[in-house]
DNA sequence: GACACCATGATTGGATCCAATCGTCAAACT
DNA sequence: AGTTTGACGATTGGATCCAATCATGGTGTC
């Protein structure tokens, strides 16, 4: 057991779990005390979870006023899209000349287990899981990190909301001529392509919301 | 006065200043009573601070055994040239059609500005705040935020080895291209210009390193 | 002499307690 | 009646104190 970990990561990690899973609404206030015995600590780790989640952007602080979850807006997601197009599509490019056979085997089978997924929760788990494999060839850390950290933000939107509005088959068939284009080492296909399929979600999660609610 | 900010959030600011300026060197020892007595007031509100910086990947924080300012390999920060290149062009295309006669006014004055500049520090912070506004009407508040926290990042080894390699008169004649395709509404074209801008300081930056010294 | 082991100081993590600020509600004043 | 003011509870910010862990140096044993 290596629970060395001290309580403030544990409280931070928590919190992040429950603020990305909707667990805790966008807007709630984050009382200090409450959090504290929730977690049986006092409230010096819990303050220090709060201002690395500040800083992660997933909680607002106001000064003698205490924190509340991050109100998370469309605009803001729309935007994350626009910004998984620039990182992902860069990371992309850098991994294609990088990519092995076993890369290759290894998408292969992620892609295998999204055609078994029947679950929602399945598909996502297994959608991430393609995207992940398919940047880390590049070799390049702090892309990574910064791809994985929007795609957080950008995701907790979507688990709120929605579970995927485009359906399973779709961007099944799309993740397929990504790897093709990836296997053929043609580098700015496979990017164009994963542009068209970040933005193709954005648009429908855009429609979708336009059409269930006015703005916001 | 608004002098109501609480002081972890005056020393995580002074913290971070001195951490980019490098006033305090890279993989240096954050000792927490050290830090506490430096700034007036108890170990809290810097143990708060640090956690914030860990966030923003300014500091380490290994646990039960202290905080170090991150050491800036020259690894990250061609990394982070190359996530400038896929941010700020991605920002460059949003901004040009947003552009008004206003903002070319801004622009032109920032260059004049910088054509008088005659220290490096003044050159540095020119074109920042060129390329700062050249975004700017893209209305992309994340966007924006992500795209300072990387130039912030990456900035921190330029002040640290080197003020500018390559001299004021190039960058300046590429800035007046970018400028130009701007006016001219050709968006691809000038973010076509401002990659190679970035690139171009990538590679005389790498090239810098690798003559200086061996690694690292 | 080299290595393992333990004791001590240094340093961090956390708990409890106090001070400062905000929100709310009631009372007083115009 | 409406507005202002003041007092109180709730909550956050910070200081001091204690416990847990790490680093260092000495000592003993082989």
């Amino acid at each position: 057991m290596t629970e060395n970990q001290p309580a403030s990561l544990a409280i931070s990690a928590a919190l992040r779990a429950d603020i990305l899973a909707g667990v805790i609404e966008p807007g709630a206030r984050l009382r200090q005390d409450e959090l504290a015995s929730r977690f049986g600590t006092s409230r010096i780790p819990v303050r220090e979870a709060l201002r690395q989640l500040e800083a992660e952007a997933l909680v607002i602080n106001d000064v003698h006023r205490g924190a509340r979850v991050a109100p998370l807006t469309l605009d803001e997601t729309l935007e994350r899209m626009e910004i998984r197009v620039a990182l992902e599509c860069a990371a992309l490019k850098l991994a294609v000349p990088a990519m092995s056979e076993l890369d290759f085997e290894m998408l292969e089978t992620i892609l295998a287990e999204y055609d078994l997924a029947e679950e929602p929760a399945q598909w996502t788990a297994c959608n991430w899981a393609f995207h992940t494999a398919l940047y880390a060839p590049c070799n390049r850390p702090t892309l990574l990190a910064l791809i994985q950290a929007n795609i957080t933000n950008a995701d907790r939107f979507l688990r709120l909301r929605l579970s995927q509005t485009t359906g399973k088959e779709r961007p099944q068939i799309e993740h397929r001529e990504i790897l093709a284009a990836c296997r053929a080492g043609d580098a700015a296909r496979a990017a164009a392509l994963l542009e068209g399929h970040i933005a193709r979600a954005r648009k429908s999660l855009a429609t979708a919301m336009r059409l269930s609610r006015p703005a916001r």
